[in-house]
DNA sequence: CTGAAAGCGCTTACAG
DNA sequence: CTGAAAGCGCTTACAG
């Protein structure tokens, strides 16, 4: 009745053959739902699989098949709540579609990514949804294309070739949190933390570009880079404080980095909302219930997850189709910090 | 120079043998390392390797070996940064082991979780690292067991049998913390969030052991269960303040709650600390910098899922060692919430 | 030091 | 409707 807790060899379908009296072969069939197998004799065979306790192995069945079923994503930043939002999208729509997921995390160390992605590479996953690591250098994009494995990038851009990409317009979604920030009469307005890199660049476009149709002067000891992270926010927030009194108002690289700045504005007996302007970017989960709820960019995580899981789903029926891109148009979500 | 973009049947051992003019085995052999191939030769053969571009096929070699080197990991709500915080710490403890990780959210979902279940055993992993979803019935534990797959259970208890898991001691933490605010002065204090289940049950049991240590009555009027979400919490948080303005603080049921009740004090023009005590669960990473500060009991995340990563690593290389548990021991830091 | 052969668990023409 | 045979990409005794 019960099985063995360890079976020392797994039962495999010459097993079950020997059972229901049929070849391995019919087995096969059976187990794939062919309609060339007798009823009666499927019906045995489906028995005796039952008794057995038998485990389809589908490793060994893809090998056959030249086939794999399996997507290795590689994220960089779990932490921020961003990232793990895209990965359930992406997760989701994957499993939907019959794959499985190998998930790797890099903390955007690139000696880690390189060995995750040739990890992957020899498990012979059917593509890669990836999401560079700061810094990752241009070519490794190339490097993964000669390795003619279906990709899509994610978030931050990889050089300018063509390739899928699902990412957000960043610079449309800074302009717009600078636009509300200027219409409601801001003057000194800062943008908040971000490590250099291409989407930093994008977002800082946004910034200028807002105060450019406003006629206002770009100055560069405005805007304050720090590591996205809440603690790296909190501190710069704090020195920005300190230095620039003037400031009112602050952009902010995205909602981690806002969450920091709440926490900093609250250290100094400040208010966001009332005596200090802030606009996240991304439209976290958090955004909507932080201490005031945060007014942001929405760019809809998890459903660019789900976009990106699309882009790659179709890249794999269709390897030779141009390539397609999945930019979250951003929404400003005005809530009380602002 | 450069690989065929998509490469319609992949380079094998037996190509590199050919170019290297040897034989199969003797390619298998140096790519293993062994010292039984002369250097020229195989220096030949790696040269051979690399100019065809060939790309070790480990599932064929995991196939023939019957061994593997991967881990199905399945987690229910990676939206609460505590699971992401596991996750992550499990990940990298096992991607430095050599292992690869298949990750499935469930969503608290049942029927996705037999099925991701199912998937990766059909995948033939060596291990699980399995965080149940609410509801889970016991006797899954008993089905994956008799798999004969090395598990390692998180966060949430499954039954009362031996088993390898890695957990918190949630009614010491919840006690904790409540002695904590009963030593501040707190009478009336309520219990916040949380879905009933195994978790709720000890945390509760904390509350309840506490107030008895007190010699402070019970009332079931101040627990207030609700959904384990930030929006969950603050609404449940709102009910609790208009119907109970007698009550002071509360112990939550995790950080996510905090956050949640955070922002609903924050509504109400109070603040935590001052006008009310606060404390979480968890010691997630946002906690730090939340606003204001989040009081917390430190579990430790990332350090749960590493040690959870290491029990199921001891159990894969000793599979018949009794079962072991790891207990993280919850500490209080005391931050500007309480 | 290297090669020929068998086999991991499956699938897929091809016979019959 | 079912079986025998070959083969997916690898490894591992076993010869030599």
């Amino acid at each position: 009745m019960s099985r063995p807790a360890n079976p020392v060899r797994a039962i495999t379908i010459h097993d079950v053959a020997a059972e229901a009296k049929v070849s391995k072969s019919t087995v096969s069939l059976v187990l794939q739902g062919s309609g060339l197998i007798r009823e009666e004799t499927a019906r045995r065979v489906r028995e005796a699989a039952q008794k057995l306790g038998y485990v389809y192995n589908r490793r060994a069945a893809e090998l056959r098949n030249n086939s794999s079923r399996t997507i290795g994503v590689v994220i960089n930043d779990l932490m921020n709540p961003f990232f793990a939002e895209v990965l359930v999208g992406l997760e989701r729509k994957l499993v939907d579609a019959g794959y499985i997921v190998f998930m790797a995390h890099t903390s955007e160390d690139l000696r880690r990514q390189e060995q995750v992605l040739t990890t992957m590479r020899e498990q012979n996953i059917a593509g890669f949804a990836f999401c560079p690591a700061i810094g990752t250098p241009v070519a490794v994009l190339k490097t993964i294309r000669n390795w003619g494995i279906p990709t899509v990038v994610m978030v931050r851009p990889l050089g300018s070739g063509a390739y899928d990409y699902a990412g957000s317009d960043n610079t449309l979604g800074v302009k717009l949190a600078m636009a509300h920030l200027i219409g409601r009469g801001h003057r000194q307005i800062a943008f908040l933390g971000g490590r250099r890199g291409p989407v930093f660049e994008q977002r800082l476009a946004g910034y200028r570009q807002a105060l450019a149709d406003a006629h206002l002067a770009f100055d560069e000891a405005l805007v304050f880079p720090a590591d996205p992270t809440r603690q790296g926010a909190h501190d710069c927030t704090l020195g920005m404080l300190d230095a620039h009194p003037e400031v009112t108002a602050a952009a902010c690289y995205n909602d981690l980095v806002a969450f920091g700045a709440l926490s900093a504005l609250g250290e100094r007996g400040l208010q966001a909302g009332k005596d200090f302007a802030l606009m996240g970017f991304d439209n976290v989960l958090a955004a909507a219930h932080s201490n005031p709820p945060l007014s942001t960019v929405d760019i809809q995580p998890s459903l660019l997850g789900e976009e990106a899981a699309k882009l790659l789903l179709q890249r794999i029926s269709a390897p030779d189709s141009a390539a397609k891109r999945y930019i979250a148009a951003p929404q400003l979500v005005l809530r009380q910090s602002d």
